[in-house]
DNA sequence: TTTTTTACTTGCTTTTTGCAAGTAATATGT
DNA sequence: ACATATTACTTGCAAAAAGCAAGTAAAAAA
């Protein structure tokens, strides 16, 4: 069991003491916005994580109970990581970053994407949590 | 000039470029949540951070456009660190933060503030946002 | 004029990351 | 049945980043 020491009390420390590194809402982001949910899946994104990276975040997000680990449906080789709903509710954290960076910095973002979260967050948020949650139960 | 590299224009992965750590968004907190402002303030907090990793931030921070750097009006030896418009935009971010860390880990967040946070995010969102650009001119 | 404040910098150790190669349990093709 | 491929890791090592203690330097206060 992975365990990760809590600097203080303060929400947003803790929340980082957990995300705060340039990998985990990245596998996250897969999840949400790739459909992606095995290891082999994660290794192909673009920012190309390492091998021992990739499970070493794993392992720290099923340790937190941001996902769970199951062997996968069709091989009994492959494993299915799925959100739980304390993973769900990173959603809107996600969502922030892609609206700061798309606004502040160099990046190329889905127009569609965009457009959504510009004219109804609220709405576009609660939409990825809820296909989140379909894909959980898939 | 402190240059940050960019893995790949995925707005998510380019936000976390810059804000992807355990300790630059906690010195925006500060200077949102806790009315900071100058590197001795920021020294003080209870999650401890280096002298040389908050002086390395603060740079990363005025060479990404995200806070302004100037000599304080009361002291020569003492400088002023302010929020601009792109650093007033990670009001958001930190929000959620706030919102995911009080919600699914052990932590002590005032609770007034959250009262706030979970009857109107957006008016909330916009309060902190406003109050930030006030301190800015100040 | 000495001491304190303020903002760093430097040197060193420890930890984390990044990279390449290796392993092991299925699964597939012939 | 047997060899090859897929999938999910682990291991070892070098490089980068973080953490810690001490030192520096300009300005302010006593």
């Amino acid at each position: 069991m992975k365990e990760l020491k809590q600097r203080s009390t303060c929400p947003v420390s803790t929340s980082l003491d957990v995300l705060g590194d340039k990998w985990t809402l990245l596998i996250l982001r897969d999840m949400v916005f790739a459909n992606k949910s095995t290891y082999g899946q994660f290794l192909q994104s673009e920012e190309k994580i390492a091998t021992n990276i990739l499970a070493d975040r794993l392992a720290v997000l099923e340790a937190q109970g941001i996902l769970t680990k199951a062997v996968a449906a069709d091989k009994k080789s492959k494993f299915t990581y799925r959100l739980t709903e304390k993973g769900v509710d990173i959603v809107p954290i996600i969502i922030e970053l892609v609206l700061w960076g798309a606004k502040h910095c160099s990046t190329i973002a889905d127009p569609n994407l965009l457009a959504e979260l510009q004219t109804g967050k609220d709405a576009a948020v609660e939409k990825y949590k809820q296909l989140a949650r379909e894909k959980a139960l898939a």
